[in-house]
RNA sequence: GGCCCUAUCGUCUAACGGUUAGGACACAUGCUUUUCAAGCAUGGAACCCGGGUUCGAUUCCCGGUAGGGUCACCA
């Protein structure tokens, strides 16, 4: 066979949603995996809803997906093909001019271009589903330009895939209908037919077509809620496609080895964020940990500041495994940074005496858990909180013998101010000896108030 | 409504005539160094219905039902 050429035809008259993205993926893993050529091609033949700025949405999150293509075209650039083909057309008597009153404006009169529909039946092969047949009469002679210098997207495409050579057209299957107006063109303009798969659309949580109503599309929303793109790149190259190895974790190098437009499915797929979700938890836990502190920190400093509270750079590096095993997207972390939830770490927290002692233990043990505690803690140099298990071994014996919880509640309390934190030597191995002791301190004052 | 497509746990899926119908996400319970998170273990959870074909159908065929797509001078 001749080189694969292949193409992403998006019209850019919305911002680039998660099945313009698809289309994306699954044309350039077959192109790749084959050595093809990716041809973009910016479908702006509406010129009424098309818009630069979402041609530079879609190119921009294509981009940042990790894909490329080999060539760039605006459909509109190519109006002279267009033009050339339609001419064509009617000189062959293939499509003539219809006089007939304008849809928009009643009482108006147009002259559209329509094409003299052989009316028979057509049959093409999808790689997906197998023969699909049907009858083209119903189609009657259907619109294919608004006037000679207005092509219709039915027309423009089939003249754009034909000049173009394109050989394989991967599309999703809402163009099914299309595809047999688009062969009876084809034909008269004598190009040959290209190998077609049409793969189901993504679902909604409702099963209808994913649309802005029925979940996010935009993957502008999702790289900004924080998604990684490998994660959306996997999740979306798998939601509807089995490889062989069946495996659902994979890198692009391992999609493009193991794609095959026959393991693409038949039946449309839900769109599950939760599982969006768990794939992105699991790319953030592979996430080198500098670039991890580097965006956790940004996230983190950002919170802090709207706090008044000072942001350490040397605490915030200490941080990474606390918030990479607590986060699913980085929206996650901003929000429960926003919520305070790890502002002790930063600065002492002011504890609420009533809460100090964990619940069903007097004022009086607590004062006597935490001053033991005290002791235990100041015994041991600075240089061991650098390791939370030798924190954890100078008090484990106490707290075993007096009772874990009564010991262990007041302890993490005094240290973080929350009811929800990470362990308490966790935390006294990233905020050091002198922070720990100075919290212990101040919350076994507060109970002294609450004791009266 | 016409035409086209589809049909396994709540969701994503495996199975290519014979399986205790497997896995993942989610969920529930338990465990681990109090709480939270993570991790680990365990558990509940599916072959749309009816006819055929066959020794035997989740699997093949037909019909029904349900769902989706599409019926523009949008793409």
């Amino acid at each position: 066979m001749e080189s694969i050429r292949v193409r992403f035809p998006p019209s850019p008259t919305g911002l680039c949603h998660v099945g313009t993205a698809r289309m994306a993926i699954l044309n350039y893993l077959f192109a790749r995996k084959h050595g093809g050529v990716i041809i973009f091609r910016s479908e702006d033949t509406d010129k009424e809803r098309s818009t630069k700025e979402f041609e530079e949405d879609i190119v921009e999150q294509l981009h940042w997906l990790g894909l490329e293509w080999d060539e760039f075209y605006r459909d509109t650039e190519l109006i002279d093909r267009h033009k050339e083909a339609l001419t064509r057309l009617i000189a062959d008597d293939k499509a003539y001019v219809s006089e007939e009153e304008g849809k928009k404006e009643a009482g108006t009169v147009v002259r559209v271009v329509r094409f003299r529909n052989p009316g028979r039946e057509v049959t093409f092969n999808d790689v997906i589903r197998g023969d699909i047949s049907f009858d083209t009469t119903e189609l009657g002679d259907f619109v294919i330009a608004r006037s000679i210098d207005e092509p219709l997207y039915n027309f423009s495409v089939v003249v754009n895939d034909g000049t173009m050579n394109i050989t394989h057209v991967i599309r999703g299957e809402d163009h099914i209908s299309n595809t047999p107006r688009q062969i009876l063109i084809q034909e008269a303009l004598g190009y040959p037919r290209p190998i077609y798969a049409h793969y189901p659309l993504f679902l909604g949580t409702d099963r209808s077509k994913l649309s802005k109503r029925t979940g996010d599309v935009a993957v502008k929303s999702y790289r900004e809620q924080g998604f990684l793109p490998e994660a959306l790149l996997n999740y979306i190259a798998i939601l509807g496609w089995t490889p062989p190895s069946e495996q659902e974790v994979m890198g692009r190098e391992e999609m493009i080895e193991e794609f095959d437009l026959k393991d693409l499915h038949k039946s449309g797929a839900v769109f599950d964020i939760e599982k969006l979700r768990w794939y992105n938890r699991h790319y953030l836990q592979a996430m080198p940990a500098d670039l991890f502190e580097a965006e956790a920190g940004k996230i983190l400093k950002e919170s802090l500041k709207g706090r008044n509270i000072p942001f350490d750079p040397s605490i915030a590096a200490s941080l990474v495994p606390v918030v990479r095993e607590r986060i699913a997207v980085w929206e996650d972390l901003r929000i429960h940074a926003q919520e305070g939830e790890y502002d002790f770490f930063f600065a002492d927290p002011a504890s609420e005496p009533s809460r100090i002692a964990q619940k069903g233990v007097s004022a009086e043990d607590t004062v006597r858990h935490l001053k033991s505690v005290k002791t235990l803690l100041s015994e041991i140099p600075a240089d061991a909180y650098s390791d939370p298990e030798q924190i954890k071994s100078a008090v484990w014996e106490y707290a075993g013998a007096e009772g874990r919880a009564a010991v262990l509640w007041p302890l993490r309390y005094a240290l973080t101010g929350r009811e929800r934190s990470p362990d308490p030597f966790e935390v006294a191995h990233i905020i050091g000896k002198e922070a720990t002791l100075r919290r212990v301190d101040f919350a076994l004052s507060q109970l002294s108030k609450v004791k009266v």
